[in-house]
DNA sequence: ACAAGACTTTCCTTAATGGAAAGTAGGGTG
DNA sequence: CACCCTACTTTCCATTAAGGAAAGTCTTGT
């Protein structure tokens, strides 16, 4: 439990940084947009947004709108640690680089 | 070819990453303490090395210590920019994050 | 030549990724 | 209420990555 970077090899997967990336400085963002914005397939996606979840990192939060269901997804509180933690060690890391 | 970041999927790898970051600041680094450093198998440093050794990021010097040989290794030009272009990108894509 | 150390490659196994396609679920419509 | 459509999910497949152990190769001192 240190204030400090645990490097986080789930959270470091390039899909998955960036998913965390997109959802840690905004309220949530939606399925549809962040399929686009990662330029993956649904499935892709959908499995990654899956492991996040099972790891307690991302809430999924269902409602509709204009008749039709969406998804809104965000950080949980351990998952924005946990990405925190790694942006951190990833700048531990790579800090006196160049 | 712009100068700033490019996410670079090879150099992300964690063990990689590891690798980079340790010859970054260095003129170089051997090969058996890198495998100490990183705590891995020698089998497994030398393919790492030999992947980056092949997309031209490292180079490899030979030389004798004590009636033994060894290898330095060292980042090439290149390699050194796409490693510095892909910390640039992990720093852009989290940037804001916290 | 030979021994020994320092990597390299091979062999095997496990796991991760990705996309297409089929499947499921929830809300709207006639 | 049956049906449909949209929005994901899961399954199926194929490809690739990774790790370690063990065998192999190369170099250097004797």
């Amino acid at each position: 439990m240190s204030n400090h970077g645990e490097f986080n090899e789930l959270i470091h997967a390039p899909i998955r940084l960036r998913i965390c990336a997109s959802l840690a400085p905004l309220k949530y963002v939606e399925f549809a947009q962040l399929r686009d914005s990662l330029g993956i397939a649904d499935s892709v996606l959908s499995k990654h947004l899956k492991q996040l979840s099972e790891a307690g990192f991302i809430d999924v939060e269902k409602f509709s709108k204009g008749g039709r269901s969406h998804m809104r997804l965000m950080l949980t509180p351990n998952g924005r640690q946990a990405y925190v933690r790694h942006v951190a060690a990833l700048r531990a890391l790579t800090e006196g680089s160049y």
